[in-house]
RNA sequence: GCGAGUGUGGCGGAAUUGGUAGACGCGCUAGACUUAGGAUCUAGUGCCACAAGCGUGGGGGUUCGAGUCCCUCCACUCGCACCA
């Protein structure tokens, strides 16, 4: 019989599906584990990335299932977000529509890779069932004050009449029609992440499940830095100015104020003065440009004199107060106390306006001048012209300065984060809508909780202009819930990221109609052992989940900390790309002998680079599976490199895994007469019975550590050597004990298989006669002591180079070993007219022997 | 600029504590077989002036022994980036 993948993945998918293999219950009696991979965006087709991450998981999850473990595997859609809204606009389709369908045609695919998801567990976050729950906690978030509403600047187009992320203005100009980009004072929602800040910090050194670059990158996020905060006078006026410094040492030698453009004292300051027209003006330019032109590295400087002075509490010096454009009004108070002296970017601005310039800070070894000096000194050194800190060290005086100003009543001490509140108004119709009412008479009213949820409606329309729902009368025009007066409702959605927040929760118990989970369930299922998914995500996917898991914590919903115990973050799919001056990019089928077919142009081989249409060198996983079958996509996209780094997509290695899988096939088929055989469980230990449990138990060691440290790639590579074992000793399986031996050997490979290849495993078991499924059956344990060879092979180094080898016992004494190495024809030749200085021996490994 | 990481044959990639570098796969070379299959099987395959010598980005060091440890330089990738 032939391997024919097509048959035999259909016919194992099916009855997995029938006989609800992966279908799964709390259960106390047994262990938990929970495998889970990040749910797709349904977009209608799944990409090789899709592939590899599931392929991951399913490996993870089979094994531990087949560990004994109660493995909950689910799977489910990141169903709401813009690309089914566009897709409405243009195609005048209801983004519903297209979402399940979409949803409907990435389940046929991803069920052909022959996953084991418990399917009954399925959930699409766009469903009311789903985002009813969310907007109760929501609910309870507004009551426990960790939810509020703020006006704030945001980036607005007033052709499509919404608010545009900063990834949609481009040259600050729509993305979508092209108008020019302004800014606006829109009220939005905000979560209060940065109440959590210290404790999302503090837990990323409690995750050694998770690798440390993403731990570092959500450090780094969060970015908390301590300080002061030190408050400046300003002259003639009854307004201080705070501001937030990492370096209170260098407080002497602030000689000007600077405030961030959208820093209300920057309209203030300069209020009814003659500072104001000019002022404003320049406030404007600044505001125009969109956020990347304006945080460009080589960005000059640029300040603007309010005619205003503030006074340094220490110094008494007087500060001219500027409005710069490198002030930032999101990080600390937005206001900044410059130093030209020791930091650079005060010193260019110091040097361009002509402001004096102080040295607080000297090196150890050298003096600076301020008139002369071309860059600042941002080190530390020895205080001086810092009154009674002079001579002191400026690192270990940061303290006692803040001490000072505090006992001064002009300072204190500060920690500040570069974490920000996390905004969550979309004006977008495909999410979750806000269940907020806004009443004339009664002010902001939440939705009663008998309410929900609060539905999209239906009657709407999808024109690129605005928030449909801002149109639909049937959505807006409300009764108050309060006093019963006609009141508006909030027409902002959610941001998608919301629904990403808790969706593993609600997979414990994904029908349950009265509350967003079942806690027993909960406690049951969660934490999530494993979550795998792209590096993508390292920052907001995975911080949004920490923080909304600590605050269903603390709503009383959970008795756990962090969601995910360990965190796999898989690398990208890459292939080979092609250019041609003419054409640029080139699929691989435009190229010939080097050649552009459309114009003969020699073409570049460009680089392995990231798969996406735009550089044509996507391949398509359902063309993959139908040419080849899932267990090889499956298998190569496991085996061609380690998980968390990046794959190279190569078809002739696709080729070689589909062989393999055609050589393994070909020993089962060749012996499948031996399982129909009565064989003796003991019988002599010959050389190939011995060899045979060497290669059994080695492999199933090797195999075993290799999953549970997710070398993957390094696993396969172990099957393989051991299949290419069996076969080769295969001619010499002689007696009725050894063919027992092997017959078992085969089982056992056919076991290790499942994971990574599981059709044709369940084929290969059921045709030797199993009449169970090898999805169901035991991973194998192994014996260290058949691991262990008696005889071995130990190299002979002469000054470091090896010289010899030879055959030992294994134990064997030193002096012994030591001798035969001497003995060794080849090494003696290099001991001859030398004198051994000296002889190392380690133990059953190597000789290493010194010679002059 | 800051932070993290990577660098090994023609290619993807392997190498517990420092202990025979190149597992496994691809590709390549030669051959066998054929019921011509997506074949399959056997042998070989780091480089080279082939008994020697050289080889894990370059240079130095520690060691009997270094891909692995230390110093130094270089290249590339990723993340953050006027963070006060």
């Amino acid at each position: 019989m032939k391997y024919n993948h097509s048959i035999i993945e259909k016919k194992w998918q099916n009855i997995w599906e029938e006989k609800k293999v992966f279908k799964v219950e709390k259960d106390n009696k047994k262990p938990k584990y929970y495998c889970l991979e990040m749910f797709p965006y349904p977009s209608g087709k799944i990409h090789m990335g899709h592939v590899r991450n599931y392929a991951i998981g399913d490996v993870i999850s089979r094994y531990k299932f087949m560990q004994g473990f109660n493995v909950i595997h689910p799977m489910g859609w990141d169903a709401f977000g813009l690309p089914a809204e566009n897709a409405a606009i243009k195609n005048k389709v209801h983004p519903a529509k297209w979402t399940y369908s979409n949803i409907e045609n990435m389940k046929v695919q991803l069920k052909k890779m022959g996953l084991s998801y418990d399917w009954d567990r399925e959930i699409a976050t766009c469903d009311p069932e789903y985002y009813k729950w969310e907007q109760m906690i929501f609910l309870q978030m507004y009551e426990k004050g960790l939810v509020y509403r703020k006006k704030s600047l945001q980036n607005w187009c007033n052709d499509c009449h919404t608010v545009l992320a900063n990834e949609q203005v481009e040259d600050g100009k729509c993305w979508r029609c092209g108008e020019e980009v302004t800014k606006k004072e829109i009220n939005s929602w905000y979560f209060k992440i940065t109440d959590y800040a210290e404790e999302l910090l503090d837990y990323t050194y409690k995750l050694p499940g998770w690798p440390e670059k993403v731990l570092i990158m959500q450090r780094n996020w969060i970015g908390k830095s301590y300080g002061a905060e030190v408050n400046f006078k300003v002259e003639n006026e009854d307004i201080d100015i705070t501001v937030f410094t990492t370096r209170p040492d260098t407080l002497y030698g602030a000689t000007f104020m600077l405030l961030a453009p959208e820093h209300h004292l920057s309209k203030e300051l300069i209020k009814g003065t003659e500072y104001e027209c000019e002022g404003l003006k320049f406030i404007e330019s600044i505001l125009a440009e969109d956020k990347v032109s304006r945080m460009a590295d080589d960005k000059e400087k640029k300040g603007f004199f309010t005619g205003k002075y503030a006074t340094n509490p220490l110094t008494g010096y007087r500060m001219p107060i500027y409005i710069a454009n490198y002030i930032l009004m999101d990080y600390g108070t937005g206001a900044v106390m410059a130093v030209p002296a020791h930091d650079q970017r005060d010193f260019e601005f110091a040097r361009k306006y002509n402001l004096k310039i102080i040295i607080v800070i000297k090196p150890n070894d050298r003096d600076l001048d301020p008139e002369t000096m071309t860059e600042a000194y941002a080190e530390s050194g020895v205080m001086v012209n810092s009154d009674k800190f002079n001579g002191m060290d400026s690192e270990k005086v940061k303290t006692d300065i803040i001490d000072y100003l505090e006992s001064l009543g002009i300072g204190k001490r500060a920690v500040n984060y570069r974490l920000k509140d996390w905004g969550i108004s979309r004006q977008r119709y495909w999410g979750a809508p806000i269940p907020i009412i806004y009443c004339d008479y009664c002010g902001i009213v939440p939705v009663p909780y008998e309410d929900l949820p609060v539905k999209l409606p239906i009657d709407v329309e999808f024109t690129g202009i605005g928030n449909p729902l801002d149109k639909s009368e049937s959505f807006v025009n409300v009764k108050c819930p309060k006093c019963g007066k006609m009141a508006k409702r909030e027409t902002d959605t959610m941001d998608t990221f919301v629904e990403s927040s808790w969706y593993f929760l609600r997979y414990c118990s994904p029908k349950l109609d009265t509350a967003p989970f079942d806690k027993d369930e909960v406690d049951y299922w969660m934490p999530v052992d494993q979550y795998i998914g792209g590096v993508e995500h390292a920052i907001l996917h995975l911080l949004y989940s920490r923080f909304y898991t600590k605050v269903l914590r603390d709503l009383g919903y959970l008795k756990f900390d962090e969601p995910f115990q360990r965190l796999l973050t898989q690398g990208m799919v890459c292939k080979e790309t092609y250019r041609c001056e003419e054409h640029d990019w080139l699929y691989p089928e435009e190229v010939e002998n080097g050649k552009c077919k459309l114009c003969g142009k020699d073409v570049e081989v460009g680089r392995v680079e990231k798969m996406s249409k735009s550089k044509k060198n996507v391949v398509d996983p359902d063309n993959l599976i139908d040419e080849y079958g899932a267990d090889t996509a499956r298998l190569f996209s496991l085996f061609a490199s380690p998980p968390e780094k990046d794959l190279e997509w190569n078809e002739q290695g696709v080729e070689g895994c589909f062989r393999f899988l055609g050589r393994v096939w070909r020993i089962v088929d060749k012996n499948v007469d031996l399982f129909k055989t009565e064989l003796p469980t003991t019988g002599e230990e010959t050389k190939v019975v011995k060899d045979i449990l060497y290669f059994m138990h080695s492999t199933i060691k090797k195999v075993t550590n290799d999953i549970e440290k997710y070398q993957l790639n390094t696993a396969v590579a172990a099957i393989m050597e051991y299949s290419n074992n069996l076969i080769d000793i295969e001619p010499l399986v002689k007696s009725d004990y050894e063919k027992y031996c092997y017959r078992n050997a085969i089982e056992n490979l056919i076991i290790m298989l499942a994971p990574f290849t599981p059709h044709i495993a369940e084929e290969m078991w059921n045709i030797t006669g199993h009449e169970d499924l090898v999805s169901l059956s035991l991973w194998p344990s192994f014996d260290e002591k058949y691991t262990i060879k008696d005889e071995i092979v130990i190299a002979v180094q002469i000054n470091g180079k090896v010289r010899g080898e030879i055959l030992i016992q294994r134990g064997m004494a030193e002096a012994e070993v030591l001798k035969m190495a001497k003995n060794n024809e080849k090494v003696a030749k290099y001991l001859a007219d030398k004198v051994l200085v000296k002889e190392i021996y380690v133990k059953d490994k190597l000789v290493s022997l010194v010679v002059k």
